[in-house]
DNA sequence: TTTTTTTTGGTGCCATCGCTCCATAAATCC
DNA sequence: GGATTTATGGAGCGATGGCACCAAAAAAAA
């Protein structure tokens, strides 16, 4: 195979370094593997599997990403920040508005989200190395994280609501944040069981029923 | 080491077949075999594990089990028989009894179960292969087909419900299936990220508030 | 006791996995 | 142009994974 050239980043003329230049897309790459790992789990995903859906050699692998799971943590990265953005952005958005209403937005998005035809069904986090050998410890902590922080800012969006008074002062925070997370954690095992996008937005509406009734206390009954 | 020899399975005094008997208590195997599965998962669990768990050695294994992925059926089924039999003993039960608070016994019951300090944490199918190589298709499927089978049984008894008029007539029995099922989903992925059993409590708690309410209709509202 | 049947221990096999190394190619800097 | 720096191609390595094979052992049947 004659040696493929890539011309200098197109769009990004800025000074580039000294050494022979890259000869694929840094950014395409990774989100090869992000794809790859989110179907098939960080198992699942083997380095064969990665390099060549990648299109590049160990080599430049290895020269790009450091080691497999470097790149899983790189891969977590970028499916945060972009192929899973919507969450945060819902929450972190509309801070005026009712919250009932961005919690219903938040799911029924998700019920989009996880059925889109461009990219793997569910979430690639909500399930992920949930059972897994005491070797991979690190990374089961490492998603366990990544759940438990995605609860909290659902949590911290809450909270603001109930301080604006769009929910009953002694509602439970926390334990209605964990119904949510879960109920979306739910949603992505069905996704990815094949469930359709209306099957989950059925799901994001009865779970909206769960929303505290003003004036009813979600707490224990005094 | 010396041969270890194991008295003609206590309590079954039995016609024994011909052969060399086994020396090791099978159901005691297969069970120890299904907590490493569910503590682990399939791939994270290694054929040097299993052996070791279970004391036996490779050859006493395949006599006995045939391959790991049919020791694998093996588990799921005495899971699904044994360990999470609790599922459909209390939809199956109670046929008389009230269908808000059969549910309702179900997600409670689900949340002591899923945090047994004499068990791992959470559920052995409930996100188990969600994320897997095109390998093990067939594994994946099998999960995913437990998991229907569990959200087909909710259906069944709360059809019988919605016919006993304990919920509104109009209401879309296979949304509100899926609906608990992905709660029950996420409690078990809680479950396995360290949830407390009281955490949990409070997830199903707050679910029942989705609860139909008698005389609204959860479906599409006329 | 001899034969037959089944289990066991131990060893070894082959594929895959994740990774490394090295000579070479392609760019910049002087 | 020469030196330097970085990326690439390709071959191969040590470990592990799941499994197969075979002779010996332990029981029932003859």
């Amino acid at each position: 195979m004659a040696p493929k050239k890539i011309d200098a980043t197109p769009g990004e003329s800025a000074r580039r370094g000294r050494g022979r230049p890259p000869a694929f897309d840094r950014q395409q790459a990774l989100c090869a593997a992000m794809r790859l790992f989110w179907d098939r789990g960080y198992d699942g995903t083997s380095f064969d599997d990665l390099i060549s859906t990648m299109g590049i050699s160990a080599s430049s692998f290895y020269n790009a990403f450091g080691s497999k799971e470097a790149l899983y943590h790189e891969a977590i990265e970028a499916y945060i920040t972009v192929a899973g953005v919507w969450y945060f952005t819902i929450l972190d958005a509309d801070t005026d508005a009712d919250t009932r209403a961005t919690v219903a937005h938040l799911l029924t998005t998700a019920a989009t989200e996880f059925t889109r035809d461009d990219l793997p069904a569910g979430c690639m986090i909500a399930s992920a190395a949930t059972q897994c050998p005491p070797a991979q410890a690190r990374l089961r902590d490492l998603l366990a994280t990544q759940r438990t922080r995605s609860e909290a800012a659902l949590a911290a969006r809450l909270r603001r609501g109930r301080e604006a008074g769009d929910l009953p002062a002694g509602t439970d925070i926390d334990a209605l944040a964990a119904f949510y997370s879960s109920v979306l954690g739910g949603m992505a095992v069905h996704a990815r069981d094949g469930a359709s996008r209306e099957r989950l937005r059925e799901i994001a509406r009865i779970a909206m029923h769960a929303w505290p009734a003003p004036g009813v206390r979600t707490g224990r009954s005094a």
